[in-house]
RNA sequence: GGAGGGGUGGCCGAGCGGUUGAAGGCGCCGGUCUUGAAAACCGGAAUCCCGCAAGGGAUCGGGGGUUCGAAUCCCUCCCCCUCCGCCA
């Protein structure tokens, strides 16, 4: 949420963020809504104050054993104003409470302005794709080949979109997630989580996914929960409603969990193989920080996820995305694209955001600076660690040999028996 | 699912319908004492909103009601705990 402040105080600043977002978004009726609000707000206070007021007398007098007719009669005489304009201030609240949830984070001066993923730039590569003296495949046809990986039972357990890993290729899977962890538990000084994976309405409206996204969810129908379109949420929420004490930020969170998005309206998109898919495994990675202190921690955080390419041997580049690009919540966001030689290209495998006090409004995350300080909203960030279907995917099409093999880099082979190879039955 | 108990400040825990935003304790901050610390003693300190300020308003799980006045009474929803049943 944007600090209604700034609404009042920097109006233009704002709406040209927002057009630099590429949204014409309605200032001015939020404007209009936010003096009409704080004039009811004025004028009910008044009345309220005269009926303490009178309220406070009566008492005295009853005490004393004196008469208050009058004064009973003047506090009930303000009773029908009173309920009117409650009633009123009640709406004009509401309408700006609703209408400021669906504003995006204006995005940070260091955003390159643009108005797509045209505009977005990239900063820096990693790693050189290998040359290969053969046509690479796309992983569906290596995975398919290898015997570990199940579109057609996916779709006949589920529907499209799902599907099911076995053997060595459910192994992968899981040694990815195992490896991730270590790294980012031993070395990055992550706390590991393990949190619901179905959320309440109020965590989904703390992070930005509710109001605005809600087809993007699965739902369950009979208690209205949600399934967790990514960790980001729980660990966000992990610290809602709370006033964190001096010295406690930063503090970081890791968790690897399964993620659902009913990825409605991408019907034609990523139809083949893992890429997109409606259930997926990442681990995540979620900074509480002091004000002054998230993009310091978000070229860290970013640095983090980097790590777990590089020692993948995965060649990646880092892209800053641009204005148009950029998520609801975030206000600065790095992607990680991993290069995928059977699709000849760089895709996204992670995306590290700073949504600065976007979210700690939304969720109530506060902390305290000093003991006797006033309480100030946190700095929330996060970024997959990486994305682990993603991450198989890569590994399939990078190390692929002409036979259909395929290599499993140094780091991976503790966590799959010294495994050196994944070979074709 | 059945039966019962409970939700008060950072935490624990009091609270006859009227100076209770809320006793007391713990913890926290400042001070006195001390070489220093601890202990003891004294003092301070909730959060949000409106306002340049003075000040005002709201908040005792959420919402609604009764009343001139509600943490205290009524209704309703939510959550937590205990026991029984079922179950990974």
């Amino acid at each position: 949420m944007v600090d209604p402040r700034i609404i009042r105080e920097k109006p233009e600043w704002l709406r040209q963020k927002l057009r630099d977002r590429g949204l014409a978004f309605d200032l001015d009726g939020l404007l209009t809504l936010e003096a009409e609000r704080r004039r009811l707000l004025a004028e009910l206070e008044r009345l309220r104050a005269r009926k303490n007021a009178l309220s406070e007398e009566i008492g005295r007098r009853k005490r004393a054993g004196q008469d208050v007719a009058t004064l009973v009669a003047e506090s009930a005489g303000i009773d029908p104003a009173l309920k009117g304009l409650t009633e009123q201030q009640r709406k004009a609240q509401e309408q700006l409470d609703a209408l400021l949830l669906t504003v995006p984070n204006p995005p940070h001066d260091s955003v390159p302005v643009g108005a797509d993923a045209g505009a977005d730039q990239e900063v820096r590569r990693w790693g050189k794709p290998r040359e290969l003296a053969f046509t690479p495949k796309p992983h569906w046809e290596l995975g398919e080949a290898l015997g570990i990986l199940d579109f057609e039972r996916g779709a006949r357990l589920a529907q499209t979109r799902f599907a099911v890993l076995t053997g060595a290729g459910a192994r992968l899977e899981r040694a990815l997630i195992n490896f991730m962890l270590d790294l980012h538990t031993r070395e990055h000084g992550y706390t590991e989580a393990a949190p619901p994976l179905l959320v309440n309405a109020a965590a989904m409206t703390g992070t930005g996914q509710l109001p605005k996204f809600e087809e993007e969810l699965f739902k369950t129908r009979d208690e209205g929960l949600y399934l967790i379109p990514t960790a980001e949420v729980p660990l966000t929420n992990l610290h809602r409603e709370e006033i964190l004490p001096p010295g406690a930020l930063p503090k970081k969170y890791t968790a690897a969990t399964p993620c659902f998005r009913r990825e409605a309206g991408s019907y034609g998109k990523d139809t083949r193989g893992l890429i997109r898919q409606h259930q997926f495994n990442k681990v995540e990675l979620v900074w509480f920080t002091e004000v002054g202190a998230s993009y310091e921690a978000l070229e860290r955080l970013t640095a983090d996820a980097e790590e777990v390419l590089k020692r993948l041997e995965l060649p990646y580049r880092v892209v800053a995305l641009c204005t148009g690009d950029l998520g609801f919540a975030s206000a600065k966001t790095y992607d990680l694209e991993v290069w995928l030689p059977g699709h000849g290209d760089f895709r996204e495998i992670s995306s590290c955001s700073n949504c600065e006090d976007f979210q700690a409004r939304r969720a109530e995350i506060r902390y305290r600076r000093h003991p006797k300080a006033a309480p100030e909203y946190a700095h929330t960030l996060n970024g997959s660690g990486l994305a682990i279907g993603r991450t198989w995917i890569a590994l399939l099409e990078n190390f692929q040999e002409a036979d259909g093999s395929v290599t499993i880099p140094d780091v991976l082979r503790p966590y799959l028996d010294g495994e050196k190879r994944l070979a074709p039955r």
